[in-house]
DNA sequence: TTCATACTTCGATCGTAACCGAAGCATCGC
DNA sequence: GCGATGCTTCGGTTACGATCGAAGTATGAA
């Protein structure tokens, strides 16, 4: 008894649903507010106060003062990996909402897990790089290949510049909602951006999911098809 | 809000502090009786049976009868990673227990997880399976080659039997002590069935630790070598 | 300065869940 | 059959933590 690490405290930090709901809010990947995680957790600001000044003292959250807000965020990555494959343990296990609500189903289709895409979309898209030789699957990793890096360049990626941050290219990132494995890592946060910075899909104000537009949805399914 | 699977109620299940010590006293592999693990929470048989029945509806936990007493073991090794992961987790935020004990040492040196090696002793087992070309590392993930395959043989391990099985034949698993991976799968797991059944190292009675004998540690680590 | 907004701290209430004693089943050994 | 053991269920207590109203602090706007 009393071996290893306290994993009691974060499943506790995360085991109430007011907390709970704000971290699933901030694996958005957007910095909010106390006021707005509030509204998110369905509680007063000073309930959401006491909740996140807990979060932050356990390490899940950072916090930037401007000016009168104070904006909350994921503390980092590892965070947002943890909450993910909880959400992915507990779909598995059926520990799901009441109710599925309008906005699930746009949710399925794509959405933004900390800074890469996610969602059906999400799976496609990695299931199509794969299909295609510009990633090797191999066993649970993913490494890009020459052709992957050329095809990449093609479409304005330049994976030279990727290679120098710290953090890995590929990686995969188990998806709830498909059960299935997506992009992450700083190649997948770097095709998100290039879809959103060529006007194909929008982030929500409210919400994880992306929206694609008509035109954007069709250059999406023609850049990353899949047989069948 | 209220977006995709419920995290709260498996955090809640976790952020018990009893609960979350038979969780992962049961990550040791052991089937564990309700009177055992009550003895591992520190609290009476009554309030256990509960909480082992919290548990079990939360799709963590099965129970197998056999007489008058009733095993628990983790539902399956998704659980098991969950735990895993949420200890490297919490070490590194720094939410360790209270007291270091003495048997800590000889935990972060070998210990048991689900049932593969881990700690100091899985970590460097690993790192020498890929130094000397028995595993490939691409990415996150691993790979056995064809070199591996035949080293393997030489040592007792038929891995075309473990192909058959429907488990990935290599998996990466962060280890919450070294925080680094070691290896997991069902390469892993025969790897310490061999060294149990060879008598190098055994397990213990009321800890994950794994206690190799003088003998059996000469072996392992004539068996993986680490250069420096 | 004065007022408004964003947030935190204080104080008190309330509900839930952990907890254990006692009683109730089930299974084993005799 | 009997008692002993392993575990669950019931009932009642207790304690902790989530919650919010009200007051307090900081920043910005007028």
């Amino acid at each position: 008894m009393k071996e290893g690490p306290d994993i009691a405290q974060i499943g506790a930090l995360i085991g109430d649903p007011a907390r709970a709901n704000m971290l699933a809010a901030l694996t958005g990947g957007r910095a909010l507010t106390a006021t707005e995680l509030a509204g998110v957790g369905g509680i007063t600001v000073q309930t959401a106060s006491t909740h996140l000044a807990k979060l932050e003292a356990g390490g899940l959250l950072a916090q930037r003062k401007q000016g009168r807000h104070r904006y909350f965020t994921l503390a980092d990555e590892a965070v947002a990996r943890l909450i993910e494959s909880m959400m992915g343990f507990a779909a598995g296990r059926g520990h799901l909402r009441h109710q599925p609500g309008p906005k699930e189903p746009a949710l399925r289709k794509a959405r933004i897990c900390y800074d890469h895409l996610a969602g059906d979309y999400g799976v496609r898209m990695l299931d199509s790089l794969i299909a295609s030789g510009s990633i090797d699957a191999v066993g649970d990793g993913l490494a890009l290949t020459e052709k992957g890096e050329g095809d990449l360049k093609r479409i304005g990626i330049d994976v030279g510049d990727l290679r120098s941050s710290r953090r890995p290219l590929c990686r995969s990132c188990l998806d709830w909602s498909e059960r299935r494995a997506h992009l992450a890592g700083s190649l997948g946060k770097a095709l998100l951006s290039s879809f959103l910075d060529k006007g194909w899909a929008r982030r929500t104000a409210e919400s994880r999911s992306i929206l694609f537009s008509p035109e954007g949805d069709r250059q999406f399914l023609r850049l990353f098809p899949v047989e069948g």
